[in-house]
DNA sequence: CAACTGCGAAAAATCGATTTACTCGTTTCT
DNA sequence: AGAAACGAGTAAATCGATTTTTCGCAGTTG
């Protein structure tokens, strides 16, 4: 055998027991910690171990118990900050917990979506978190729950009758919104968003609705939303002021509107917020940069990670109970691209 | 027992066999396509497949190879679309040809990113795709050389004596910015960037100052580099401009940079490109949106992937051969944040 | 008719860790 | 003293799939 030195095999839990002198079940024994060990023999194994450099086979670890010690992620999307930050978070609250995170991108297709969770059910993943692509009622809620999969959705969701939900709260943030830009001046504004991701858009759309007409029965709010594209969306923003519609404010509820909303300003040569105002759902790092920096929504999304994982540890330990609905509460920040209509330049309050 | 129907254990080889009336052995060749089966059981596998919707456990299956099908993937961040896109090309690739790709962030630290590669390690992952925090003689590295592993390094790198490395090719990318500078009138440039990441950050700067001196030696280059953390260089870069400098244009050797000199820039009152020029190393959606659309050097994303997977997989299936350096080519987006020196109206009032 | 060839499939070994069941001694209790 | 309890450790079963080895049987060949 002078084939050993060339692909040098990992130190398995027998080669330590032989080299302590023990059997590989002490091994095993020593390594959870079980007293009825004797000390010399513990020691004779920790010596072995590092000696060997041996660590534990998280697979072969993993193979014996139903549940295995990997959480599954599946994001829409790797591309923007949110989601980015989420997986960074979800990640390192996974690992912190001794799980191994594995994530995917649905790249915003629901077949994909379901395809991956078929795939993370084969893995026979502990629990997924899941941020969907439409909303909570998609293929691939479904499918978690004729699997019986553990699972807590996020993001795009409100509440469901089998998993617990977290997101943020859409709702009261974009009342904010509301009051802001009504207690600005603003009586006509418009309000742009994607239609397929039904459950956030609607809420985030029925927030600030209810709130500026209550605050103002005389405001006028325009809606335009897509079906599921950005580029249909860019049309019609494009058509609708093409029309000679000119709203003096611009609420969008999702971070792209932000940049397809700023670009059909561009094409126009309006200036924020001279021309019009403008405030995302959703904050991003180049917002504070810019002339002017761009007024968001900031989602709390180490809140928002953090209470997912608690909920699906629960879950994962056993814990039973309704499925609870949380939505954190997010922070609004009004930047320059807000100001009052009519009122032409104007300063921007520091934040 | 009674217990059967809350806990449904998933279909194993073994009932697919029973049920088909084999043994497990011929459900596995079954499966893999061997043809000394007959015709007849095989289509009883098939049927009790099917019937009891058994799909295979990766986890068994990788246990007895020494390489799992496991691709593992660690990226300084998550939250930038550059390593978005690249977990996304990654991720895809892999799932193209059968294997799970479990992406870790090291945040930007060297200690984080030996830490997952030992976990990595532990699972026995059939290779690694290492986008360094610094560069390609980290202690990352070295770990992978004194293990043995199997792996890739990206972005980050120029070439290595162990590891096939794929890049953007800088070089060439800052020279064609240095002509396109020049080529404005520009003749006082200041370059920003973070020191720690050498191996890109001096290249670029290399293949910059080389083209610029060359096209016009009486350039001015001025240079600002942190060590390693974003706020110090935002305190030099403030430090620089109060000592009375400016400028005509700035070169941002990486993203970062962009954001903090584009901030530095409002904070002063300057603008975009009257008072002062600006192209960037790395593109995000947000630059195109703008006013004015930020000028950026744009990476081949998907030819960075797909090149070092396909470097990855030839080594994993036993490739021998010395280590290659592959130098992807850039794309440069000259946009409205850049001008010509002197000739916009200097609208600079500090604010 | 015994020995040989091949095909198809089953039995058994393997991967690495964990857990159950069981075996010795030794101590403690009645 | 004899029985029960306990301490320390090991052999073997287990997880689910794959691979190697073995086996039975049918058809050939010498």
């Amino acid at each position: 055998m002078a084939h050993r030195q060339d692909q040098q095999r990992r130190a398995s839990i027998h080669d330590v027991a032989s080299r302590a002198g023990v059997s590989a079940a002490t091994v095993s024994k020593v390594m959870a910690g079980v007293a009825t060990v004797k000390p010399e023999n513990a020691q004779r194994v920790f010596d072995a171990i590092e000696q060997l450099g041996y660590r534990v086979d998280p697979l072969a670890s993993d193979m014996r118990r139903a549940k295995r010690r990997i959480i599954g992620a599946i994001m829409p999307e790797f591309e923007s900050e949110f989601f980015g930050q989420m997986v960074t978070q979800l990640e390192s609250l996974a690992e912190q917990r001794g799980y191994t995170l594995v994530a995917a991108s649905s790249r915003e297709s629901e077949a994909r979506e379901t395809e991956i969770l078929a795939r993370m059910h084969d893995w026979r993943v502990a629990g997924v978190v899941l941020a969907p692509v439409r909303n909570e009622h998609g293929p691939a809620a479904a499918f978690m729950k004729a699997n019986g999969m553990t699972g807590v959705l996020i993001d795009r969701v409100l509440s469901d009758d089998a998993f617990d939900t977290v997101s943020a709260d859409s709702a009261a943030a974009s009342a904010e919104v509301a009051r802001e830009l009504i207690g600005k001046g603003h009586r006509h504004i418009l309000a742009v968003g994607l239609g397929e991701q039904a459950a956030t858009v609607r809420t985030r759309l029925d927030g600030f609705r209810t709130t500026a007409l209550n605050l103002a029965p005389d405001v006028r709010i325009d809606v335009v939303l897509a079906e599921s594209h950005v580029e249909p969306l860019r049309a019609q923003l494009r058509d609708y002021f093409a029309e000679g519609e000119r709203p003096t404010a611009v609420y969008s509820l999702f971070l792209k509107g932000t940049l397809v909303a700023l670009s059909e300003f561009r094409r126009r040569g309006w200036h924020c917020p001279n021309d019009i105002s403008l405030v995302g759902f959703d904050d991003a790092e180049w917002m504070q940069v810019t002339w002017p920096a761009i007024a968001a929504v900031v989602q709390p999304v180490r809140q928002i990670a953090g209470h997912a994982m608690e909920a699906l540890f629960a879950r994962i330990e056993g814990e039973e109970g309704p499925p609870t609905a949380r939505l954190e509460p997010c922070r609004v920040f009004m930047r320059e691209s807000v100001g009052s209509p009519g009122n032409g330049p104007h300063s921007a309050k520091p934040q």
